[in-house]
DNA sequence: CGCCGAGTTGAACTGAATCAAGAAACGTGG
DNA sequence: CCACGTTTCTTGATTCAGTTCAACTCGGCG
């Protein structure tokens, strides 16, 4: 596999990174492999680490009176982090796990403020990065508050269409705010091919 | 009314802002008034205009389906902007119309970005605006999901006390994802003092 | 084989939307 | 300052999407 690929990868979906950049990031950066199931991040824990995903599946997911809620999913060529812990100075609130067995680089925030202020581009490329999850963030926002449960698993399903094959029902239907068992019933109810 | 102090207060909010930094920040921004009802920036436009703040209050809102949904309040010291445009190069899908006749600060995008360069510590002010409303979002995210209509009620007049006497509830009721009849049963089942 | 976790199905219940009708407050012109 | 229309808010009756709780099915695995 060659997973200096990813790099090429986000820059053409974020904002592209010229080679130099793209050697030193490469150079900073720590190839890892995760097993599935694995928890590189608990609730309370200061990490200054995130993950871009070569190959596998991560979730963040935090715990709402004892009950297990999905926050995040990470695919391939997608950064996973705990967004709290990482950006500010407070504990994560989130769980970090990865979903199957994973090939990720990890780096960490002092890396990246290196590399911010080494290029330009980078720099540009993280803020691309921060802004496109706010604005996520906000369409997803008013996906929940205005979207039937069924249209925000269409939608899903659109942005990451086979998520079902990778991905457990329940965590899903934590993600979407609904329960696992009105999931089974707007997947039922539809037309599978 | 001495305009300038809304310089130090965001300062003491979000990070310290050195007195140079200030200064030459508020060479650079613009005060303005604007009436009671109007409108800076429409869907569909291209705005990078940031507003600080001073005196009044301002919604950010959009139309889903002819429906008017407010996205964002903005009280005294804190920041108004179509962030969708400010930040990215696409057009605001938001409106964003002032509530009461209200005093602001106006800077552009050149500007913060001027700022950025040349104060480290501006630089960090606004690395923090950014990742406050990151998380704020991420809150409200989870909120909206999984407290019931009444317990948003409470938590919005927590975070904005008397917000119900300076935006109509009609306003509110969108923010929060509810119908005004809805929200109107909340109110009257609480006692109020 | 029997257990276990993951997913499905059913029935009763509930929070909130919708539709509809009024009441109260607001502002504009006479 | 009052009368009038408009906007804002309240209240009631009905309906519906989604939760909850409980029982059941299915596939994998010791």
């Amino acid at each position: 596999m060659n997973t200096e690929l990813v790099f090429t990868v986000i820059g053409e979906s974020y904002s592209p990174l010229s080679p130099e950049c793209q050697k030193d990031l490469l150079a900073q950066a720590e190839l890892k492999i995760f097993k599935k199931g694995e928890v590189v991040v608990r609730e309370g824990q200061y990490s200054k680490k995130a993950y871009l995903m070569v190959q596998g599946c991560a979730r963040a997911y935090y715990l709402k009176d004892g009950k297990d809620i999905s926050d995040w999913f990470t695919f391939e060529n997608q950064f996973a982090a705990p967004i709290v812990s990482f950006f500010s100075d407070e504990p994560s609130p989130h769980y970090v796990e990865f979903l199957e067995d994973s090939t990720v680089y990890e780096f960490s925030k002092d890396t990246m403020d290196y590399l911010c202020d080494k290029y330009h581009d980078f720099e540009r490329f993280i803020s691309k990065v921060v802004t496109e999850t706010l604005l996520g963030l906000c369409e997803r926002l008013n996906a929940i508050q205005f979207n039937k449960a069924d249209q925000r698993y269409e939608h899903l399903l659109r942005m990451y269409p086979g998520i079902t094959n990778r991905v457990p029902l329940t965590h899903i239907a934590s993600y979407l705010g609904i329960t696992l068992e009105t999931l089974s019933r707007i997947r039922s109810s539809k037309v599978r091919i």
